[in-house]
DNA sequence: TTGTACGCGTTATCAT
DNA sequence: ATGATAACGCGTACAA
């Protein structure tokens, strides 16, 4: 139970060398003779070495480490998020650390948290925070590169990976056209609530009227939230306007919409169509059977990374540094909750 | 747009004094003219200038960093923990280094993952996996404090915080044997397959049967998984058996229950009360209403951070590291799904 | 009040 | 093939 962590000192004198020479075995560098080389692998497993990374960051000048910023990896959306970013890193040879705050945690919290990415040397940041303002990314983007992952940005100062809204919200409306509804009532969002759940309430709404759709549109503010109660009265709106289908702006709304018709003994999509949107997490799965939007959360994270380690390598090489805005696109959920009219 | 990082040599050559001088004015220690204080910090503002933690670490010997390794960030449960994590820890003034698997990781993978922890010495170690044998774990924690966290663990090397399964599965069949039940099917689990699962669910079993209930139990083995045709057949046989209550060992299951039902027309309660088990994330919410036992994820997550520190504390005082298993209890969640027979 | 010098654990360069 | 030594950026005794 030695409380002290051995250093590369202690390997080399159990194994009567020299530090120089655990180094270089520990780094695979050629010129030891393999009796020795075998000395010391053994001294170092014997001894549970495990180097100190931050020595090594020190006179390296590499950290191998991209830092992952998450606003709050408690909700599935960044969840998966996060997953998918550590899963690509590690495939190309980057290790994470994470910082993620809390649904309660204040925009200064989260500043911080970043700065703490930044002291531990990161050589790319992935910024996952639908809430901090690109103004407090700015900064350090000029540093190091920087790309903001799961939420449509557009500063030519860094670099993004998301979701395509607009086209998602069309595609989905088009689908509920094709599935021949021609009164649908669409659950709104304002901006000012929702940076990604407002474009793509407004693109299905537009997308219907293009297509010749009677369409009527709530405005969630206009109701109590995603409660219950709140979508329960769009959910009489839509009944009472003889509407066939209602879509809604996520797949927590969808739901909501669900249990309010079964409150009301009716059904989906007997009585109406139901449409989410999201496609992630317990909600997405075959058991609700929701029609949705699903967001490729995978492919944001990979291409996150991809971006993050190709400007880390171009300002390696001394290369001008290009940034870009991916907007990846999603694919539909069939589910059970829409159906003909 | 510089490229340099800029240290704390900059700093003080911007600001006209040594780096000692900087070096005390952003450690906040006492013995600088107010004058110089206000120089340097601005030059360091300027500069955008951040300490470099892994300098600050290699002396100080201290790092104020915990590292939490959780198996898959992407479900609700481990990321509900690690936000309570980050947390509770940064408002004990530690800050949290992640590292997540995710659900495709091998076990090799996840000891890459822990190693990388320790090769950044954090201070504590709060490991939450139900995949990973205590036998990786161990050789770490003898040398940094370590918490297992979220699953039962009693090794004695190391201290532990769970939720306590036979508890819960004892109240939540005590609370369907009070709304009048006496014909009830469990949809048990073996160890084997859950470490978390199998004891709760035996847990209400046994309970059920202690209170005179008629039970059946139904192995989850037995059908498959926990696809909406598996848990089919459970319903089936529930409702052959003229039970009234299918209780099962997580939300997932409950909810597939619920939506076997309602592809056969029928619904809970009225026709079959059902329960879950986690309470956690989307499947938890007022939406659908499950009656579920609450898993309370955020005080597991602040009492392992609570473990940690105290066991760092203790190291750095030289006095007896005491290692502890504290099972914490959950809350019972009264929904709609289960109701009187 | 301020500056100098040393060491933390590691890699890389240069001798040997 | 191996060993000594200089950095890396920072905190901190100690000296001035």
């Amino acid at each position: 139970m030695s409380a002290a962590v051995p250093t590369i000192l202690d390997v080399a004198a159990r194994a009567g060398v020299s530090k120089s020479v655990v180094s270089r075995v520990l780094t695979g560098a050629p010129g030891v003779a393999s009796a020795t080389r075998e000395r010391v692998q053994a001294a170092a497993t014997e001894l549970g070495y495990v180097a100190n990374a931050m020595a090594q960051g020190m006179v390296a000048r590499r950290t191998h480490t991209l830092g992952a910023f998450v606003r709050d990896a408690a909700t599935p959306f960044y969840g998966h998020l996060l997953t998918a970013l550590q899963e690509r890193a590690s495939a190309v040879g980057y290790r994470v650390v994470t910082a993620t705050g809390s649904g309660t945690f204040p925009v200064s919290e989260e500043r911080r948290a970043l700065e703490t990415l930044v002291s531990l040397r990161v050589e790319g940041l992935v910024v996952c925070s639908g809430a901090l303002p690109v103004e407090d990314v700015l900064p350090l983007a000029a540093r190091v590169p920087t790309v903001v992952a799961g939420r449509p940005e557009r500063s030519p100062a860094l670099s993004s990976v998301y979701c395509d809204e607009h086209g998602g919200g069309r595609a989905l409306a088009e689908h509920v056209h094709a599935l021949g509804h021609r009164r649908v009532v669409v659950l709104t969002l304002e901006p000012t609530t929702s940076l990604t759940l407002s474009p793509r309430s407004h693109a299905m709404a537009a997308r219907l009227r293009e297509l010749g759709v009677h369409v009527t549109q709530l405005r969630a503010e206009d109701h109590r939230d995603a409660r219950l109660d709140g979508v329960g009265e769009v959910v009489e709106s839509a009944l009472a306007e003889r509407a066939t289908c209602l879509m809604t702006a996520s797949d927590r709304y969808a739901v909501a919409a669900l249990e309010a018709l079964r409150a009301r003994g009716l059904s989906a999509p007997e009585d109406l169509s139901v449409t989410g949107y999201d496609g992630i997490g317990d909600l997405a799965g075959p058991l609700l059977g929701l029609t949705s939007w699903r967001q490729p959360l995978d492919v944001v994270g990979a291409l996150a990374v991809e971006e993050v380690t190709a400007a880390i390598d171009a300002r390696a090489a001394d290369a001008e540094v290009v940034t870009r805005h991916r907007a990846v696109d999603g694919s539909l959920l069939v589910g059970r909750t829409a159906g003909r009219p």
